[in-house]
DNA sequence: TTTCGTGCAAAGCATTTGCAAGTAG
DNA sequence: CTACTTGCAAATGCTTTGCACGAAA
C-alpha cells in the first residue's frame, strides 16, 4: 500500500504535499521534527511552508497514520512506524532510534476508569558510537 | 531525610531556593512544570526568578534528584519520584498523573553496544472524569 | 459554490543565555 | 578571595494563529 493509499484509508486527502510528507517521514529511521521534514522536501518543494508540513503532521497524528513521539526535549518529533517500539536518545549526540534488540515491554494494563488509547516506551542513555566515545 | 539532605547528599548545596523548589516538587503529584513551580512559590519567594526554577530543575535533573518527564507536549515537566512508574496523560484536561494502579512494565534490555540510563513509560488517552464526561 | 488545503507573515510561549550583583565557604 | 548562585532582561527557537488565495469536490 503506498502513501496515497494509506492516506485515503483514514479519510485523508492525499494532496502531493501530504503524500511527500509521509513518504519522507516513512523513509527514515530518524524521527524528524517538523523542521528537519521541510527541510528535507525544500528542495524538492521550494514553495512547501513550514505551516503545511506542521498541520499535516499534526492531522496525521490525530489520525492514526503517524506517532508524536514523546521524549523530554525541546522539539516535537514524529514516527510514521505505529507497531511498538522502544524509542531510545543518546544523550551524548542527542540522535532518536529505535532500539530494535529490545522487546517492546507489553504495554501497562490501565486502572479501573482510564482509558488507554496509545503508550510508548522510552530511554535515554548513550549509543555504541557515544558509548565507545566516553570510554576513551 | 529532608529536603536539604537529599540535596547535600547529591552533592548540591541546599540553598532556600532549591529546597523550596525540591519540597514543592516532592510535595504533589501534578508533575508541574518549571513556570507552575514558579508559580507556586513567587508569594512565598517574590524575588525567585524563573531562570532559577529552570537552572534548578536542570541541575536536579543532571544529579538524579528529579527526572524530566517525557511527554509528547510542549513544556518539560518533572517528577521527583524516581522510582520507576508510568505516566499518564488526558487528551482532554491534559492533566498528567501517576498510572497507579499499573505495574510499571519492565526496563527493555538494551541490545549490544547501548548504554540505557534511564527508562520511562507513557501512557495517553482519557482520565475517568473525562472518560465519563464523553459517554454522555 | 462550498469546503478544504496551502502559504506567508506575525504572534505566542516555553526555555536559554549573557551578564552583573550577591552570597557562601 | 574565589567559586558558586541568583536574577533581570534580552534573545532564541519551536510551534501556532490569522488571514487570504487557490484548488478540489
Amino acid at each position: 500500500m503506498d502513501a496515497a493509499d494509506r492516506l485515503r484509508h483514514r479519510g485523508i486527502r492525499p494532496s502531493q504535499q501530504r503524500i511527500r510528507i509521509l513518504e519522507t517521514l516513512a523513509g527514515t529511521k530518524e524521527h524528524p521534527s517538523a523542521d528537519a521534514i521541510h527541510g528535507a522536501l525544500s528542495a524538492e518543494l521550494p514553495t512547501l511552508s513550514r505551516t503545511t508540513v506542521y498541520s499535516t503532521l499534526d492531522l496525521f497524528a490525530g489520525k492514526g497514520v503517524a506517532r508524536r513521539l514523546a521524549l523530554s526535549g525541546s522539539e516535537l518529533r514524529y514516527d510514521a512506524d505505529m507497531r511498538p517500539h522502544v524509542h531510545f536518545r543518546c544523550r551524548a549526540c542527542g540522535a532518536v532510534s529505535d532500539l530494535d534488540g529490545a522487546r517492546a515491554p507489553s504495554p501497562p494494563r490501565a486502572p479501573e476508569g482510564y482509558v488507554v488509547e496509545s503508550s510508548q516506551f522510552y530511554a535515554e542513555g548513550l549509543c555504541p558510537a557515544c558509548a565507545a566515545a566516553s570510554r576513551r
